[in-house]
DNA sequence: AAGTGGTCTAGACCACACG
DNA sequence: GTGTGGTCTAGACCACTTC
């Protein structure tokens, strides 16, 4: 029992020393949620309201340690965590800085087109409209995959609400997921079943814009030249291609869209 | 129950494993890089190779520590970060599950127009086409930002070896960053010069396709109609809007594209 | 040479969710 | 209740890089 007091006494004593010294400096901690969380905040509060500027060095690990009365372990948590997003770039033996010039890569995710229209309040459905069975370099040709070798090609098309928003051109490698031959998809879009149940390690997208066919346009109910987006996917695992798949979506009812990034900031509500 | 048994059998196979002889089972460490990397690579192994299945849960904190003989702490971090990364699932008291259908949101990189046409060996220049200052209400309105704040708005177009391929319209907060006013940005792009000046915390993007309007076309030497990229964000400071800006990029002289993800397959080489 | 971040350990307490 | 992951500490050694 002593044992936990103790304990717990230390751990009272470096909270307090947080949240009620340095009240001017603004190195205090909230109190909320873990300790590293709330060092992330300080330090991320710090950069962003400009008291530490871009290219200043922070204090040591050590230094920060004593000045957040916490472990170096747990500093070393909260600033690895913002290096990783971003706003710090430590270099061993200089130290720590904050980063200027972000030249950040805004992350853009892209989503099975069932989640959106679902999470839209629409109804989704899917249509397949053709299933074949043949070999690499008969018609087509998937570049990755060597000739000869067994491909299913799926092509079918996406609704939302009864308008057709997605077509899409698959290729599927029979090698790595034999199982596929045999499932109608009556009720499941292949891209989901394959989702659930072949597991991938390395996907590989494009996006571009382009203007539809005749034949695309007419698929999806819009004059001919319309601007769509075209999504590019290959999937992989353990080096070897799973599936290959085109989706074409019409520009004005289809768009990606995302928050980016940094966790700290929409943590700290910035 | 026999937990313990167990146990203490996990722990003494744990001491051969440690020591490098592995009995096929496929928990041995390759001795490279940090250990808890070993660890990530040594599970995401067993998984990626299917002998640890989809849904299936793994041992706990405790044991997978005597397995491969580290602190709790470091199976901790390997097995936190291949959470992160979707491999697993971790729930608590439940445990440890390997995740089933991963609905990852593949994430497409949206990087600097310049530092895209340079990475391809090309000559990127940039002129300004337009600029000025007004307030917001009076002929544009930017959603986000009062009526009557001051807002510089700039137009400029992006080339790659002399071909013109995007167009850049942007609208800057001169509250938030009044020091644009006297910025010539005669060597340096607005985007590069905003974002080596700027702190921002938080950007949200759009990106869709639409058809060239005859003004737009004739600005990118492209037929009225082609498909265009076009790309939206805004980038916010402290819940501040700092800067909106539109891109639109010719279809076939531009795309995003991007490998994602999984740190531990590309780790991998898989 | 020395200071910095990177990693690791042993041990502990806690929050939470499940049975 | 009770087992699980989540967090934290004190102390240590190492690797790297700049001084």
């Amino acid at each position: 029992m002593s044992d936990r007091i103790a304990e717990s006494g230390v751990q009272g004593l470096a909270r307090q020393g947080l949240t009620g010294q340095d009240r001017g400096s603004g190195t205090a901690l909230d109190g909320k949620g873990p300790l590293f969380d709330q060092i992330k905040r300080a330090v991320a509060g710090q950069i962003l309201r400009g008291r530490w500027q871009a290219g200043e060095r922070l204090p040591n690990e050590e230094e920060l340690s004593s000045l957040y009365g916490v472990s170096r372990q747990t500093v070393h948590k909260a600033i690895a965590l913002l290096a990783r997003e971003g706003f710090l770039v430590r270099r061993r033996r200089a130290g720590t800085f904050v980063a200027t010039g972000r030249r950040d890569r805004f992350a853009l995710p892209i989503e099975d087109i069932g989640d959106v229209v679902a999470r839209d309040g629409r109804v989704y459905e899917f249509r397949i409209r053709e299933r074949k069975s043949l070999r690499n370099g008969e018609g087509i040709r998937w570049p990755d995959l060597p000739d000869g070798a067994p491909i299913l090609t799926l092509e079918c098309l996406h609704f939302s609400d009864g308008m057709p928003i997605q077509h899409e051109w698959r290729l599927v490698n029979l090698d790595a997921v034999p199982e596929v031959a045999d499932e109608p998809f009556d009720s499941m879009a292949p891209s989901r079943w394959l989702v659930d149940r072949v597991p991938w390690s390395s996907a590989e997208h494009t996006v571009r814009a382009v203007n539809a066919t005749a034949e695309m346009a007419a698929l999806l109910g819009v004059e001919p030249g319309t601007a769509c987006l075209s999504i590019r996917r290959q999937t992989m695992h353990l080096s070897r291609p799973i599936t290959l798949v085109h989706f074409l979506s019409v520009g004005d009812r289809f768009s990606l869209s995302g928050a980016s990034i940094t966790d700290s900031a929409t943590e700290l509500n910035m």
